[in-house]
DNA sequence: TCTGGGGTCCTAGGACCC
DNA sequence: TCTGGGGTCCTAGGACCC
């Protein structure tokens, strides 16, 4: 029987601000998305005070103020670098490990078993070391299942379970599963979203436990096999496996909003190149070509009253490349293709499609010398990797790039440059 | 003034094939 | 009078996740 344990960081983009700013401590602290446009994390001090996630930034300022809030724009390159650490301590306690996502992953333990005194032990092992070793607060979900292993893991973050910080359901009794699985509402379960939640509650079934020991096959006819899985998993059926290589991507998106609205074609085309030129190196990475590139572009939903406009178009591409040249051509060719004068446009992305790997290249009669692009995309993104990502790029992508997003509380990029890492005075 | 970005999987329906 | 069965591929839309 496998068993899964599922470590997720605290409140992890507003713990990595606090991490390398003591006086931040106690302070509470949020985390906005690209454009400084919603709340996407919150310290626990922010969530006590009742502030939602999602919010828009600009309509919580007064009461941030009132409260002496901290915001943050995003900063990707300390929470990947802070992931990665966690990643490489958790590899120390079991190789058999999946990334989930950038504060989440699945550790695959029945091999340990026997190994240690309890389970709930082993999770508070990993708890102590990441904390001391990182200065990052993580829970630790312990169950036969996935799904159970992040309920597991809510239990633990609620202390609703055993101690604070752990909470292991392997050796919980069914009478204690039933009764705890009874006060959970049915919307905590991973995979049940707020349709399904709203479609459940209105059959009747609200908590945890009434959806563990409903119907499984009249659940399946009536919504599809994936909620099945979830019931079945409830149950202690294991339908979902540790995923230690990750996939390759099927598609690979960029897109953003801009910092002002864009009028001329010539700055949308700017933006649409770098957004190429971004995706492209995503898609080499992984080793693959992509066969199609879709682009979009879209004025502000949010302001109705203005002239609205938004079109998307995928274009097949004769022949699959990963030659940001290339790219850059053909995702050009769309825009103008759905550019319409006299709109402000507030958002524009790029869709890299129908990927196939490398390997798989079909040979052909007309296209671009492949060994010489490979070679020159080889030394861009080797220059890029070494100065970073922008110190080379084609003319179309423009240079002053006035139209970047906003990030007017960006946060010193403390472990990824060297001007930046945090200095320590002595007295 | 100001509202994120990047993914996956499943289903239904239509076109098409033999 | 009477019109099959089995299959693939593609797309759009909807749900979910972080």
């Amino acid at each position: 029987m496998p068993i899964f344990a599922l470590v997720d960081c605290n409140n992890f983009y507003a713990s990595c601000e606090k991490l390398f700013n003591p006086k931040l401590k106690h302070c509470p602290v949020v985390v906005l998305s690209n454009n400084d446009g919603c709340v996407v994390a919150r310290s626990a001090e922010v969530k006590a005070l009742g502030i939602a996630m999602g919010g828009p930034w600009f309509q919580l300022r007064d009461q941030a103020q009132q409260h002496g809030i901290v915001a943050f724009s995003s900063n990707y390159a300390l929470y990947a670098d802070m992931s990665n650490r966690v990643v490489q301590v958790l590899s120390g306690f079991t190789p058999q490990l999946e990334v989930y996502s950038i504060d989440e992953s699945f550790l695959e333990l029945s091999g340990v078993y026997g190994q240690t005194s309890s389970l709930a032990a082993y999770g508070e092992a990993i708890r102590q070391r990441i904390a001391d070793w990182l200065g990052l607060a993580v829970c630790v979900g312990i169950a036969p299942t996935k799904t159970l292993a992040k309920l597991a893991n809510h239990c633990a973050k609620k202390g609703l379970f055993g101690g604070a910080g752990v909470c292991d359901f392997t050796t919980a009794s069914p009478a204690e599963l039933d009764r705890l699985f009874e006060h959970i509402e049915v919307g905590e379960v991973w995979g049940v979203g707020r349709k399904i939640s709203a479609r459940l509650q209105s059959m009747g079934i609200h908590s945890v436990r009434q959806l563990r020991d409903a119907d499984a096959a009249s659940l399946r006819s009536r919504f599809s096999v994936v909620l099945e899985r979830t019931v079945r998993e409830l149950r202690g059926d294991s339908c979902m496996d540790l995923e230690e290589i990750t996939p390759d991507k099927q598609q690979i998106i960029s897109s953003r909003s801009f910092g002002r609205l864009l009028y001329n074609l010539d700055e949308l085309e700017e933006a649409v190149a770098s957004y190429i030129a971004k995706a492209a190196e995503k898609l080499r990475a992984q080793k693959s070509l992509a066969g199609a590139v879709q682009v979009y572009l879209r004025t502000n939903v949010f302001k109705p009253e203005v002239p609205q406009y938004q079109r998307a178009v995928m274009l097949p591409l004769p022949e699959a490349t990963s030659d940001t040249r290339m790219l850059t051509q053909w995702a050009l060719k769309v825009l103008r293709a759905i550019y319409r004068p006299g709109f402000g446009y507030h958002k524009a992305g790029v869709m890299l499609l129908d990927l196939t790997p490398l390997l798989n290249r079909q040979a052909s009669f007309f296209g671009v010398d492949d060994a010489r692009s490979e070679k020159l995309m080889r030394v861009l993104d080797g220059i890029n990797h070494r100065y970073g990502r922008n110190t080379l790029r084609l003319g179309s992508a423009g240079v002053t790039q006035s139209w970047q997003m906003r990030r007017e509380h960006l946060s010193p990029g403390y472990t990824t440059h060297w001007e930046e890492v945090p200095v320590v005075k002595a007295n």
